[in-house]
DNA sequence: AAGTGGTCTAGACCACTGG
DNA sequence: CAGTGGTCTAGACCACTTG
């Protein structure tokens, strides 16, 4: 209650709490506010992950201060505290003390190695340089048409990447995306090293999360001769779709890694 | 401050914030608690989580309510909620509402599919059947010792056991516990299925994470035989290390997987 | 000094569960 | 019905950062 009207007449005013005034005389402020089933910090939390995802709020921007948020949408600071909360625990928000809370660049995010696991087994951990083998367009097919949910036959563009380790070709990437979705990209013949950081500067695409399915394979003639192996030697592979938020793919990545001298680390909890 | 004396006097009564008594004068309970630089939700934390240890609440009880614990501990109800949530996010208590805070025994815990992430290409994800093939007692070797933080030359016991999916080998687990920590392990020559239950109920040791090393690797004879595949199959290599708490090491265990047919899962956010 | 997030409290009412 | 966890508020003080 106490709409807090005028002063924070923001731009993105939300249809948020719409009614509810008075009708409550409890000596001070006591009040349930929940307006249907769910919970007021659920209602905080995805008006917040709106902004976010709009853009609202860029990249590297501070958001406005907890008791701000909270005079704007006329709850309390306790409970924009908790909405937040869940968004600095996935990673969408950072917060400083005595600063501020901001919206991270891909790279201050976890998500670096987040999506990077491959560690020496010397304990060496750095995402390695990739050199642009091929980058084609085309017709996406079947298969990749499903993954990343775009209609039969839509243009896709294929890249081909080797990554070096210690100097040695030992990770071989085979990415897909749609046209649509980062249109251009790779044209100029050469990429970052780091994609997703290029999604977000470059097309304003943030990947958020990602779902991997591992496998063993053998190495094909191809792919052998890429890696300099012998053919057949068992290959892991990671198989991985990159989402950005609302689950919305954007990207599908195969990997084949020579495992002889790195593992991938899962750390379970 | 107000102890509430003499009706919550617990025999674990605890060495919880000593003195600080009186002192302050703020009209209505107002006032800082914290000791030292740590907070007082994380002193609660690490309370419950002695007790937890100590079994002190064992797996399947219930805690005292949140109200019960925050007088037995002089703090207010939301600092033990607070230390309650993250207790509760690590898997280590289960909230019901209406009812109370349980110890959740092992197969309530996200553990059982937590430490078990194949799944099969359609989709399918069941903890598959185990076939004990081999089950012999020696001396640590160097690795053993060093993985298991054991002094050299310690008694382990080996196990070795094939999982069935669909009715066909698909898994090759080599299994390396402390005969110290689980004597007699396997000695029946029957072991259930879900050992981390079994370490739990028979041996008092709850495993709560892990930490895991995924390669490819080529079949051996033995292994290909065993699998029944062709030898230099790759197969993907798990090489785990279950913790109880305090990061003790429980088990060491390498399990090889045919994925011709199952993939293993990994969701990242 | 002002403004931010971080901690802590007290107390209200709700929704759910069991007897 | 009483007891439990779940939500929400208001307000205090702290620790940290910038100016």
């Amino acid at each position: 209650m106490f709409r807090h009207a005028g002063e924070t007449d923001h731009a993105s005013r939300l249809a948020f709490l719409p009614g509810l005034e008075g009708a409550l005389m409890a000596p001070r402020g006591r009040a349930p506010r929940r307006i249907g089933q769910v919970p007021l910090y659920e209602m905080v939390d995805g008006e917040l992950r709106q902004r976010l995802l709009q853009k609202v709020y860029p990249p590297g921007a501070m958001i406005p201060s907890e008791m701000k948020l909270a005079a704007e949408l006329g709850v309390s600071q306790g409970t924009v505290r908790r909405a937040l909360n869940g968004l600095v625990d996935e990673g969408l928000l950072t917060r400083r003390q005595g600063l501020g809370t901001f919206v991270p660049e891909i790279e201050d995010r976890r998500s670096l190695f987040l999506f990077f696991n491959m560690i020496g087994h010397d304990g060496q951990h750095e995402l390695p340089p990739a050199r642009l083998e091929s980058c084609e367009i085309g017709a996406a097919t079947q298969a990749e048409a499903d993954r990343l949910a775009l209609p039969p036959q839509s243009p896709v563009r294929r890249l081909l990447r080797v990554r070096l380790l210690r100097d040695r070709p030992t990770i071989l990437e085979r990415i897909v995306v749609a046209e649509a979705v980062l249109p251009g990209l790779g044209e100029g013949g050469a990429l970052p090293d780091h994609l997703f950081r290029h999604y977000e500067r470059s097309y304003g695409r943030t990947v958020t999360s990602a779902e991997e399915r591992l496998r063993a394979a053998a190495a094909s003639f191809g792919d052998a001769e890429l890696l300099e192996i012998a053919p057949g030697t068992p290959l892991l592979e990671i198989d991985r779709l990159a989402f950005e938020a609302e689950r919305t793919p954007v990207e599908w990545r195969r990997s084949l890694c020579n495992t002889s001298a790195h593992d991938y680390l899962v750390d379970r909890r």
